[in-house]
DNA sequence: AGTGATTTGTCCGTATGTATA
DNA sequence: CTATACATACGGACAAATCAC
């Protein structure tokens, strides 16, 4: 048995962006549970190197890991697998709608979301909205 | 009085990165209702050329608005206005669960979900799951 | 306290490909 | 077929945050 390291190959198959492959290897890796939550990704650097692309490509595709809320980037520091959040309960009161949208950076800020988290609004009947992270939110009737 | 466009500037105040401030300057004018729902963007290139930003600079602020969910771009025919959806609603049976969250690239290809625009999971009792495009869907009790 | 190295953020310029009108 | 518009990719430069020592 030969020990080996596994190396995530981006496709040769040419379909789709190389940042879009690029993304899904490392969406892979992390799914796979080789990443777990809390751990550092390789430096833009270091996956520049591996897998031979500009420094902007990778950073589209971590954009995109970003964007589903599954990676944390923190500047000068380094980028790391995001936990899913607690999952607090509220109730949904009579009269009360619940809906999912994204956040506006202002909204993100106070509510101190991470980029790539979505934001549950919960509207009464008189029309005030509450406003929570989507993550850290279960709604039950 | 004297008649004038309004034109909305950059601020001078280097307050925040351009992108930033460019994605809010457009974000005024959507919400402002001077661009409506269906109403098409200036073109990168005429948005380049009015700001004076390198191109690459204004699809980061494109970038932005998108993942709001507040525009929609088509490749070859331009940037877009987004409607806020229907607002289907669907009431939450005895022991379901609601949480929001992006969904990756292949969920938002099954479920027709633009980018931008996070998903509604509704998770009963026995753990099956409902997947519901966020912005078309009010959860009531 | 401070200095240098590392890492991510921003911005620019150019080139080429793909989709649409 | 041509022109327009967005998509992808590369390269370089400097700024800002953080870390290691």
């Amino acid at each position: 048995m030969t020990m080996h390291t596994v190396v995530f190959m981006i496709s040769a198959d040419p379909e789709g962006a190389r940042y879009k492959r690029l993304a899904a290897v490392l969406r892979t890796r992390i799914n796979s549970g080789e990443l777990r939550v809390g751990d550092k990704l390789p430096s833009e650097k270091d996956l520049k190197d591996e897998y031979g692309m500009a420094r902007e490509t990778i950073r589209k595709a971590l954009g995109l890991l970003r964007g589903e809320g599954l990676i944390e980037v923190r500047q000068g520091h380094g980028t790391f697998v995001r936990g899913k959040g607690e999952g607090r309960i509220v109730k949904l009161a009579k009269g009360e709608r619940a809906t999912a949208r994204m956040p506006t950076p202002t909204e993100r800020h106070e509510l101190d979301i991470p980029e790539g988290v979505p934001m549950m609004v919960i509207t009464s009947s008189d029309g005030k909205e509450k406003l929570y992270p989507g993550d850290e939110i279960v709604i039950t009737s």
